[in-house]
DNA sequence: TGAAACGTTTAGTATAAACTTAACGTACTG
DNA sequence: CAGTACGTTAAGTTTATACTAAACGTTTCA
């Protein structure tokens, strides 16, 4: 992967786009695109190269993805360079990290309802109802997430 | 409202960290934290001086909620004073402005697939994963979601 | 042993987002 | 008609975030 076509790096620049509006940085989010669309796993100088963007924020947005699940190091026998390669089921993480917040969600709601007043009626209904609504939503998508899970592994 | 007891406070903290979190500013939380456990509907003036935050700020915000749908202008005969209050569903209008979000990736998915070199079955294969992955959760949200807004309106 | 390659870390900088202050327009009220 | 209340808008400031440049440590190789 020397070079990108025109489309190609119009896609990781939507990514990059998309990316920053659910809360990661947008280089993050090109980073993330480049491997997706790379036909090899891809060194640090190459990935710097193909988005013009510094070592050292490449050095730290790989390692971000590494964490996070979405991206494995590869090594080659006799070459020092650490490549990097996109993981099947990358965006599964992703999503896991929404659930996460959801559940958070069902815990505020809970403080919600200890704190207000006893006799704040309305309070207490759009509390039982911000409740029940991502408790719905946080098992319902933990289900959905498994049946595309067990799907997939059906595939292989 | 006059005052808000001290769990309450941390309860509207907390909502703006968490919102914080998934994209809109800290203001926005908690504001949407205090429509959540009002107890009757705020005038600006009140949302200035039980949030500590500037009558310019409040403005911006109210009028944010309002044309998201989240709350509403409510006025009194003989008050020039505009009131605002949360309205039953918010969660789910928050919830399908990710819904969106899901398909704008379908889409950058599929403009990914007319972008990469033919020859390129790993990127082919992958985007096929985030297209079919988003597709897959997209619609299962959605089918979710109207379940859920069935159910609130047999409960009224 | 000295030079080069590689990746990380640190320090400094740029930028965008969201706030406050203040000015403004409009509409009531005495 | 002057003064006040209310909400919006505009200008300026603050702040956090994410970038770059550069120094650094480690490893490899001539």
């Amino acid at each position: 992967m020397q070079k990108l076509n025109p489309e190609t790096g119009a896609f990781i620049e939507r990514m990059g786009l998309l990316f920053e509006r659910i809360g990661t940085s947008r280089t993050f989010g090109r980073l993330f695109g480049l491997l997706l669309v790379a036909d090899e796993p891809l060194s640090l100088n190459e990935m710097t190269e193909l988005l013009h963007v510094s070592k050292a924020s490449i050095s730290t947005n790989t390692r971000l993805c590494e964490q996070i699940g979405l991206a494995q190091r590869v090594s080659v026998p006799g070459d020092r360079r650490t490549y990097y390669e996109m993981l099947p089921g990358s965006f599964g993480h992703v999503f896991e990290v929404r659930l996460a917040l959801i559940h958070e969600m069902v815990h505020l709601a809970e403080e919600g309802l200890k704190a207000v007043e006893t006799d704040n009626a309305l309070a207490l209904k759009r509390l039982k109802e911000m409740h029940d609504f991502y408790e719905f939503i946080g098992s319902e998508m933990r289900a959905m997430l498994a049946r595309w899970r067990a799907q997939q592994g059906d595939n292989r």
